[in-house]
DNA sequence: CAAAGATACATAAGAATATTATGTATTAGC
DNA sequence: GCTAATACATAATATTCTTATGTATCTTTG
């Protein structure tokens, strides 16, 4: 699930799988406790995904083909790390696409930053 | 609800009230139906808001007293308005500058739009 | 002028996703 | 030795949207 800290949870629902499947290609590897510290390092804790959401996101992932995971263990404890499949990485690049030009549409829709000019 | 034609809806989930809040804010009043259209407009149909989403949100924010409400009738068929309160009002400008604040923050996340400058 | 589509409201059952809470266990720091 | 951090997991609940349905009027078009 997500925990966040400053905007209200009904914003953030959907993005999730977005945000990891975005880490998840940029990273190669990653486990489950380690892209919820990367998001809330990025985001200055703006954002901070708990474990409710996540693992029940990655379990589905994992059934859907679009992460295979790798587990090793650290000492006694064990970590399980997930890499995008090749169908991943297109879903990926899918849904950041995605999310782009929802972030244009509502930008326009709610009149935001009216002059925007990319140099 | 809503109705998405080009966005998985799990993305759009949460955005509805703040769309709802910024119309008000900008039309003085407008009544359930004339939302949905303008959303429609504004977004080039890449949004449709549904009625069983939309209604439902109405009844909640007057409920709150965001907004208050005044029935029309337009020949045989009743209009029903919906008007910001000064709550409401406030409740607009908060909502719109998190959603401003949050398409920052995943800016950032997603690493889109490294280089945009403001004129 | 009849039918289809648009206008205009409303609600209810179901699905999807996140929240909250709980559970287990190891490791690090104080 | 205790607390916090690391690391996984799941289950009950809540929220929000989807899909479906219902009623009724008005407009357009063949």
């Amino acid at each position: 699930m997500y925990l966040c800290v400053m905007y209200s949870s009904e914003l953030i629902k959907g993005t999730l799988k977005t945000i990891v499947l975005k880490l998840l290609s940029e990273t190669e590897k990653m486990y489950g406790y380690e892209i919820t510290q990367k998001v809330k390092e990025l985001t200055d804790s703006k954002i901070v995904i708990t474990e409710g959401a996540l693992y029940p996101l990655l379990h589905q992932l994992e059934a859907e083909g679009i992460v295979t995971t790798e587990t090793v263990n650290i000492g006694k404890r064990v970590r399980k790390y997930y890499t995008l499949t090749q169908t991943g990485n297109e879903r990926a690049k899918e849904k950041i696409y995605e999310f782009a030009d929802f972030i244009n549409t509502m930008t326009i829709l709610l009149d935001l930053k009216p002059n925007i000019k990319y140099v």
